[in-house]
Parts: structure tokens; C-alpha cells; sequence
DNA sequence: AAAAATTAATTAAACGTTTGTTTAAATCAA
DNA sequence: TTGATTTAAACAAACGTTTAATTAATTTTT
């Protein structure tokens, strides 16, 4: 699917409107006066309210995939740094793009079988099999412990960043963080996290032999 | 507020389908049908469905709240073990509630400021303010390190369960465990959760001098 | 204890809005 | 002149809530 100008403007618009009120509490009325457009250029344009959030889905899950590939094959880095950058890189997807992630955070809860949740579990099991490529390289070279619960692994690392991201608002206010501006708190969230866990990855991976 | 037979009745039934479809996907005849009253019922009840909510809120609230304070003063168990009581207790309710936690997910992402996000925060505060002091016992004691982020640690400990309960059929399907029965596999996330939870508490705090 | 009076619970129907979508006419660009 | 875009208006369906009438339960009076 193409993306033009129009089409863009209101996917972005829906998205941000999805992740605050939800899609069932989004009204394309809603929709169509964000994005500056008149109501019935949305069936215009996706067919449906249904169709558009798809086309959203889509456009975003392009931009929201780990780019890993060639860091994987390096030869100069230890598995522990690979397993570091992907800790980075994951938190500044997910904090680059925390709209989408709420909408994906209320999608992934209800079972459908539609397109959405294909596109999430392709997402999740790209996800899985690059960290399991690159525990197991450390596995291999002695560096990591033998055995690994990579899936719940996996959880712990989405599941931080996750709960970080969609409770920031309580996080700040609990920790006396409302002097920081709201520029310097985002940073100091990344900065916290990423810390936070790289210190469990290599507590639970680390070979202490 | 007093809960009689019929008001319990519609508020299961309310939660269970937030739970599924989120409050604005719900409507108050949903929610009559699947109770077994009629639609007038629940404005008689609760006077209108936004209250509807904040009722089952207060209902679910109370018994969500972490039962530790015996447990705390208890002189003849170690830090360690009292932070293993609390992973696993934390566990066990959030398991035991699934749906109530659901609801909880979608409305800690928006910030409204009603009687909702004032119950989450108190839960919260809560919380955090029991792990803190049996993390502050074990630092007195010189079983854990002295500098722990304890926030950061709340949101792994949430986090990592709150991911595994709202993901758990990705996870089961990408885990192949689709041959365990339903009451089977719940044992055993549950079983698996408090392994690796534990796991990272005692690498994150434990003092190795 | 029976009858009457009062309150509570339940119902089907209707209320006025808002919903997602469609229409047909109007405007624009090629 | 043709086809794509944009518009305001209209559509039926679904929404949360209220109404007024009816039934059930409880209390008061005889």
C-alpha cells in the first residue's frame, strides 16, 4: 500500500487519538477534525474505521522492527554488547514511538485473529529469534550461562519498558520527578531503563565460571 | 458502598467484558444480557455506566491490594525470603484477577484524574512502599546491596507478569504449549514467573561480599 | 394474623444523541 | 472533458439514559 501525503496525515492523526481514548472511544468525527479533513474522506480513502487502523498497523510495524541484522554478523563485538545494543535499541523504538505502542499495548490483549494480530506476532517472533540467535552465540563461546529462559526473558524486557512507558505519568509523580521538563524526563527514563537492564541481562546471562 | 447479590452480579459481568472489548466497546446492554438483568438495572443500580466502572473498581480494588504486613514483622524469616513471599503474592493476585487487571492496564494509559487513577495511585504507592521497606530490612541487615532502584525494580517485577498475563496466548502459541490444558498451562506460567522473578530479585539485591 | 399502605425492584418502550457510512453535488487538476 | 478529490447533508443503527407502568417485597395498621 502507497502512503500519500493525505493518507499519512490521517493515520498520524488516528494513531495519537487510538492511543489516548482507544479505538472504540475514537470517533472517526474525532479523526477527521485532527487531521484536518473532512469526515468522509476516511471511507474515502481507507473504506472503513476498521481499515484505517489496519493501514496504520501496517504503516507503523515497518518503522517499529529492530534493525539488528548487520550488528548481528559483526565479528568485532562481544555477545554481551550485542545483547546491550539490542536492550538500546529496543527502548528507543519503543520510547520513539509510545503512541503506537499503546495502541499495540490494547490490541495484543484482545484475542482476535485478524490482521492486527498477525502483524503482532510477526513482530514478536522476529523479536524472539534475534535475542535467541545472539544467547546462543554467547552460549557458544562460553560467555553465557547454558541454560536460558529466553521467552521469559523476553518479557522481562518488553514487560519493563512497557510498564515504564504506559504509567510514566504515575512513575513521575511517585518519584518527585515533575520538576524535570518533560525533554529531560524522557531522557532520564531511557537512561534509567537502559541501566536498569543491562545490569539483569548480564546477571542472568553472565557465566561465572 | 454495599455490594447486595444483583450489583455484584453486574459488576462481574462488566469487568469480564472491559476486560475483553474496553469500557467504550461495551455497551450497558452487553453488559445487561450478559449479567441477566434488564438495561435499565444498571442506571437503577449505579446510576450510569461511567459509575458502573468506578464501583467495580472500588470492589475489585479491595482485594487486590497485597497482604504482607503480618508477614513484614515476622522476625524468624530472612529479607530474601520475604522478598520471594512477595513475588510470589504478587504473582498469585495478579493471576487470580486477570480480568480486573486488564481493565487496569487500559485505564492507567489515560490520564485522567477521576476516582480511577486516584485508586491505581494508592494501589501503587502501596506497593512500592512495602517492597522499599523490605528492601531497606535487608540493606540494615547487610544481606542486600546498597544501592538499589527500587522503582526501576517495581516496574521489572510488574512488568514482566502484567506482559506474560496480557500476552499469553502469543505466548503460548510461540512456545508451542498449546497441548496443555488451559488450568495446566496457567500452573505453569505461574511456575515459571516465580523461578525467574526470584531469580533476578536475588541478582539484583544480594550483597556478594 | 390479615389487610392495607408503602417502598423497592423490574420491565418494555421511548428519548434524544452519537455512531460509522453513504450519497450526490461541487470543486479541482490533468 | 475526464477523472480524482472534497464537501455538506442524510442514512439507519446503536448508544446511554429516562420514563411510566407493573410486580414483588416490606412495613404499618387494624
Amino acid at each position: 500500500m502507497e502512503y500519500s501525503e493525505k493518507k499519512v496525515q490521517i493515520m498520524e492523526a488516528a494513531e495519537k487519538l487510538f492511543a489516548g481514548k482507544g479505538f472504540e472511544g475514537t470517533s472517526v468525527r474525532d479523526i477527521a477534525e485532527a487531521a484536518g479533513v473532512n469526515l468522509a474522506m476516511i471511507s474515502y480513502y481507507f473504506g472503513s474505521k476498521e481499515k484505517l487502523m489496519e493501514a496504520m498497523f501496517s504503516y507503523r510495524s515497518e518503522s517499529f522492527k529492530l534493525q539488528l541484522e548487520t550488528m548481528i554478523h559483526n565479528r568485532d563485538l562481544e555477545p554481551m554488547q550485542k545483547v546491550e545494543q539490542l536492550i538500546d535499541q529496543y527502548i528507543e523504538k519503543l520510547m520513539n514511538q509510545q503512541c503506537f505502542h499503546r495502541v499495540m499495548v490494547r490490541e495484543q490483549m484482545v484475542n482476535n485473529n485478524g490482521l492486527i494480530a498477525t502483524q503482532i506476532q510477526a513482530l514478536k517472533k522476529r523479536n524472539q529469534e534475534l535475542i535467541k540467535k545472539l544467547i546462543q552465540e554467547g552460549q557458544k563461546k562460553g560467555d553465557f550461562k547454558k541454560h536460558i529462559d529466553i521467552p521469559l526473558l523476553m518479557m522481562t524486557l518488553i514487560g519493563t519498558v512497557s510498564q515504564l512507558v504506559t504509567t510514566q505519568h504515575y512513575y513521575r509523580e511517585m518519584n518527585n520527578l515533575q520538576s524535570l521538563s518533560e525533554e529531560d524526563f524522557q531522557k532520564h527514563i531511557r537512561r534509567k531503563l537502559s541501566q536498569h537492564l543491562k545490569g539483569i541481562f548480564k546477571a542472568i546471562l553472565k557465566n561465572e565460571d
